[in-house]
DNA sequence: TCTTAGTCCGACCTATTTGATCGGAGATCA
DNA sequence: TGATCTCCGATCAAATAGGTCGGACTAAGA
């Protein structure tokens, strides 16, 4: 449960591959092209090049045409967090189906529910640890993320 | 993204609603029935009874057969998680694919994966925020629950 | 003891989502 | 001008989730 998507995923490994080599010590500035990737990784190419399409349409990734062609980081690595990746390609986090209803229409369990809004503390939580954590944080091996949830004992509100 | 599943969402509105019965000020230690779970909170009834049992087999509810039968909670509201709720409904979970790979199975990109580290630390961050939140913590209204994640600068390591 | 209301359990169907594929149009550089 | 790219939309198949059905078993109450 809870798992993201095979798109994401091949999403967060494109961007750190061109991240890495963008401002790696061997190639720096070069341009990375679909066909790359997908054989570094083992992505079915038409796929990624999808998912890469997406990204640079969100603004994640410039893309360049023709033969030498490729794309390029948009911003620096630690301009793009994990949490614009992932709602790139998967659209807007929701832990619930409720997260994000318009005007008018709520679930059928709405009137009653009793469980919103502590989910949506939940899914603040999770988000703000996505936005916190950036492509930067993925180079460079180990990554240096923690976290703190105390127990609901007083805090905060 | 990053959905929880209906099902999953039942589970937490149907246990919610056992435990603010069994523990409330007007009919407490009552037994409550599949029914007057599936007409509070519009569930599709056979759907929620499958709900019902596999939270009954896994330890969170006691069924009681028969006329006036119905669930109790198997454990006090603070000794059960959100965590344990959710895994008891979807399985073991998991941000990626490669979670849980057992002995020989691995995906494809596993080789020069570079994004798995790093997803595993995000994920565990995940499992600590629904493991220190109970079902306590989801009655009387509003929840207690904050987190705090510092972005990767010189933390834990 | 018999009936009835309830849980229990497994098989089943359907709709949605996801992963993956194909074909052509437009751009760029040698 | 042709080769090599990205771009973009349409499409398909497989997996999963949501929801349904039917029957067996159990226990309380008349």
């Amino acid at each position: 449960m809870l798992k993201i998507s095979k798109k994401a995923d091949y999403a967060l490994m494109a961007l750190q591959h061109i991240a890495s080599v963008q401002f790696g010590d061997v190639t720096p500035g070069r341009v990375v092209n679909t066909k790359e990737i997908a054989e570094e990784y083992n992505i079915p190419l038409e796929l990624l090049a999808k998912v890469l399409q997406t990204l640079a349409k969100n603004g994640m990734i410039d893309s360049h045409n023709g033969p030498k062609g490729g794309y390029l980081l948009a911003r620096g690595a630690r301009q793009i967090t994990i949490a614009q990746i992932l709602e790139s390609i998967e659209g807007p986090l929701g832990i619930t189906d409720c997260s994000h209803e318009k005007d008018g229409e709520f679930c059928m369990q709405r009137e009653h529910c009793n469980i919103r809004t502590p989910l949506l503390k939940v899914q603040d939580s999770i988000y703000q640890l996505l936005s916190s954590m950036t492509l930067q944080d993925m180079l460079g091996g180990t990554p240096l993320i923690t976290i703190q949830s105390p127990t609901a004992q007083g805090v905060t509100r």
